[in-house]
DNA sequence: ACCGGGATGTTCT
DNA sequence: GAACATCCCGGTG
């Protein structure tokens, strides 16, 4: 288990993206592999936040690479990114789903509403809601752990052949195949 | 199993 | 004032 190099999001999240799936996002002993993922990419992509330039919001994203861009939606919910690209290039990869691996007991307790293990993390908000990731992470560091939130090579290599399709909820953008998963694993929040 | 709707508040027009 | 990178619950088959 060793952190992922900041290089290793200093690219385009299209790229960075496939090979994101199969490592670690880990936050003080709740653990999960991350089998789901989406990439933005920055003012080209109607789809992204960024679309329409920087805003306070979007801020991180616009920074360095390396860092945490979580976002409030829908009222309720926090979804959590990795920003990828170099500074001031707004590139980054939202995730959609762990397969947990560690800290099921506190997973459990802080998504008491999921029926069955595989429910606790099979969604962008289901997987903060897991590790307890909120607006108050904004922008910390997963190269070096602010807060306790990490990124880690387990040795796992990516899959070979991910699954590939559209992205999940968006109005605009529809038509980019830019989600990708491990094929088949049961903590996906849908299938290919 | 699948489908429809409500929750809830920030962000941007 | 509308839209929103979602989730959950309660209906019906």
């Amino acid at each position: 288990m060793q952190p992922v190099d900041r290089e290793f999001f200093r690219r385009d999240s299209r790229i960075v993206a496939p090979e994101l799936l199969n490592k670690q996002l880990t936050r003080n002993g709740r653990s999960g592999r991350i089998v789901e993922v989406e990439a933005y990419a920055g003012s080209e992509d109607a789809g992204s936040h960024a679309y329409r330039g920087q805003t306070e919001r979007t801020t991180v994203m616009f920074g360095p690479p390396g860092h945490l861009y979580v976002y409030f939606i829908y009222g309720i919910h926090w979804c959590a990114n990795a920003v990828c690209g170099d500074d001031g290039h707004a590139s980054a990869i939202l995730i959609r789903a762990l397969a947990p691996t560690a800290g099921l007991e506190d997973m459990r307790r802080a998504r008491a509403k999921a029926r069955r293990d595989r429910d606790l993390c099979s969604g962008p908000a289901k997987l903060c809601q897991a590790l307890g990731i909120t607006g108050d992470d904004n922008g910390c560091d997963v190269i070096i752990g602010d807060r306790g939130i990490q990124i880690l090579d387990d040795g796992t290599p990516p899959p070979v052949e991910p699954g590939q399709g559209t992205r999940i909820g968006l109005s605009a953008g529809v038509e980019h195949p830019w989600r990708w998963v491990v094929t088949g694993d049961s903590n996906l929040s849908r299938p290919v």
